[in-house]
DNA sequence: AGCCCTTTGAAGTGG
DNA sequence: CCACTTCAAAGGGCT
């Protein structure tokens, strides 16, 4: 296992630890890395840029990435996240293996305070501790800071770091859910005064004006139970000690630095009568776009964080117990189907017993998979650059960005996905994958399964047709992306997901794939003869779509242990399949090799070479 | 209104 | 163990 820090730890988690802390001395290191990153990403940009049909200048899409413009179709805010997103994965590019520029915050995660899962937006108590996690490195002054509880200071406020507030106001929704997020940030801050600080002392705020906690939403009052630095066990509600495992493994929170801090919620309490700050009626609109907020942890904070997961508590009451219409109503209103209740199809009147007890069971989603984060993040890009709307032909250029990222950057979202899988598994441990079969109309699928060629040219060709002319317009040219590490690599060894993404292909490899769709459906695996399009694919198997739609053949490789290792129909580099021979694929194999990788990356296509095992 | 399409990955099911 | 299915996000397109 190559070592990120310089630590040992083949444990996951402690090489998390490290990923969030590393040393200064390293960070010259990492400046090349984001340089090198940076690199990639503009290759990508530009050679998406140049086929795109917005024929704007190289410059022009970097400057709208560097600095998001307030864009009239801002009213998603989800995409407006988004886009924010990618500009600071930009920034930070590959947070997972390079020092964030705010130290303190290499994976400050802040959901919408909301249940990230729950649908129906019931903030579980674990949900809590899922917070405790998001946000274990807030930019905290020190207890003595927040001693007077009372004293929300613009003071205080400006010792949170932009970052933070960055990350809370991206992550923020509108309507309601201010009170709730700054409850469970308060608990945060509770537990994270030791870390590290990253102050901006001359700052007020930006985001000051824009905070308004009258109290007319918020009394202040004694704080809530749930405030203090207990976590409330999930399963018997219990308050209890953190237990530091419980914690991200990214954020080594002191223990010691638990509990030991008057409730730090205070400076955000207002006055009686007190409107220090207002929010405007849209909700926030972030007005530091770039601010570092780990791009991987906007992921994160995405839309599944909406307040619309919020909970639903009996009697209008807070979970706090503070009684705040304000906080429930709208999450009531927007997402009907919140999980103390029935979902939209049950507030049909008197839905059967069964179905009401169905119903009533509240939908918690699937935690996001590497690539979906990837795609959160990175559509908003796309679409900006390209005139595409369409999702699938975007998804369609995201598949290929997937597979052009490096290793490293894969990496990150596998490192994402497994966390999120992880805090998923602890704020719903009985919860299962299974439970939401079913739940969604079952799709319809070809019944003929890999019909005649004929039928797949039916309906396929016209996607080719729909899709294909914006894939060739925007999707970067394979050639014109230097990375050939593109590999996935197996998502930590440890703690991951068994399903370690074996090594891709280059772009350059598979320049006509879509194009060539009707016909890669029937390529098999090089060495097993078995389609390519791995059974993990639901478009691949039941459906003449989607993976299989690179002609050339694939070469397993580097799936060494790893049963579920996608099979990837991409020849592989050179440079991919020697990293694959000598060792487990994974994603801090790849974060060695990266120095390797800047090598690969003006290699060209020539050298991919079947390296004998 | 609701499904389709499209992508990858995780996890479930069934043989 | 393998093949296959479902779902996760997204949003225009289609019925």
């Amino acid at each position: 296992m190559p070592q990120l820090n310089g630590g040992g730890g083949d444990d996951l988690g402690a090489n998390d630890e490290m990923i969030s802390f590393k040393d200064e001395g390293e960070q010259e290191e990492k400046i090349s890395e984001n340089v090198s990153a940076e690199r990639d990403l503009d290759d990508l940009k530009s050679s998406l840029v140049n086929e795109s049909e917005n024929n704007s200048s190289s410059s022009d899409s970097e400057q709208a990435e560097r600095r998001p413009q307030p864009r009239p179709d801002l009213d998603s805010y989800e995409k407006t996240r988004d886009y924010f997103s990618e500009a600071l994965r930009r920034q930070q590019d590959g947070g997972f293996f390079k020092s964030p520029h705010y130290p303190g915050y290499p994976f400050l995660m802040i959901p919408d305070l909301t249940n990230p899962y729950l649908s129906n937006g019931a903030l579980s108590p674990s949900a809590r501790t899922y917070l405790q996690m998001k946000w274990p490195l807030l930019d905290v002054p020190g207890a003595a800071g927040l001693k007077d509880p009372r004293s929300p200071t613009p003071g205080h406020l400006g010792r949170l770091s932009q970052t933070w507030w960055c990350s809370l106001f991206c992550s923020y929704k509108p309507h309601g859910t201010h009170m709730k997020m700054l409850m469970l940030m308060s608990q945060h801050l509770s537990v994270s005064n030791k870390v590290p600080v990253v102050q901006h002392a001359h700052h007020v705020h930006p985001l000051t004006p824009l905070i308004t906690y009258s109290n007319e939403h918020f009394s202040p009052g004694t704080p809530p139970s749930h405030l203090s630095p207990e976590i409330l066990d999930p399963k018997t509600g219990i308050p209890r000690t953190p237990h530091p495992s419980e914690l991200s493994p990214y954020y080594p929170l002191s223990p010691g630095a638990v509990g030991q801090i008057p409730h730090p919620l205070g400076w955000l309490v207002p006055q009686q009568g007190q409107h220090m700050y207002s929010i405007p009626p849209g909700g926030f609109r972030h007005p530091y776009p770039t601010l570092a907020m780990n791009a991987s942890m906007s992921s994160l904070v995405s839309s599944r964080f909406s307040p619309h997961m919020m909970p639903h508590h009996p009697h209008g009451m807070h979970q706090t117990g503070i009684p705040h219409p304000a906080i429930v109503s709208p999450a009531i209103k927007q997402e009907p189907n919140s999980h103390d209740h029935m979902s939209p199809s049950m507030h049909s009147k008197s839905p059967g017993p069964a179905k009401k007890e169905e119903d009533k069971k509240p939908h918690i989603k699937k935690p996001l998979n590497a690539f979906m984060l990837y795609m959160k993040e990175m559509r908003a890009k796309v679409v900006a650059e390209c005139t595409l709307k369409e999702s699938a032909a975007i998804n369609q250029i995201l598949g290929r960005r997937w597979h052009s990222l490096s290793r490293e950057e894969q990496a990150k979202y596998y490192e994402l996905a497994r966390k999120e899988r992880q805090l998923h598994s602890q704020l719903y441990p009985g919860w299962s994958a299974r439970d939401n079969y079913g739940k969604r109309k079952k799709r319809k699928r070809d019944n003929k399964p890999d019909s005649t060629p004929e039928d797949f040219s039916i309906r396929n060709k016209n996607q080719c047709v729909q899709y294909l002319p914006s894939e060739k317009m925007c999707d970067s040219p394979a050639s014109s992306h230097g990375s050939m590490l593109d590999s996935p690599a197996t998502p930590s060894a440890a703690l991951a997901s068994p399903a370690a993404p074996a090594a891709t292909h280059s772009e350059q490899a598979q320049p006509l794939s879509l194009t060539t769709k009707p016909e890669g459906r029937l390529h098999h695996h090089f060495l097993t003869g078995k389609p390519s399009g791995s059974a993990s694919s639901s478009s691949s198997s039941s459906s003449s779509s989607s993976s299989s739609s690179h002609p050339s053949i694939s070469i397993p490789i580097g799936t060494s242990g790893s049963h579920s290792a996608p099979i990837f129909s991409r020849p592989i580099p050179f440079s991919s399949l020697h990293h694959s021979m000598l060792s487990p694929p994974s994603p801090f194999h790849q974060a060695a090799l990266h120095s390797h990788h800047a090598l690969f990356q003006s290699q060209p296509l020539s050298l991919v070479t079947k390296s004998s095992d």
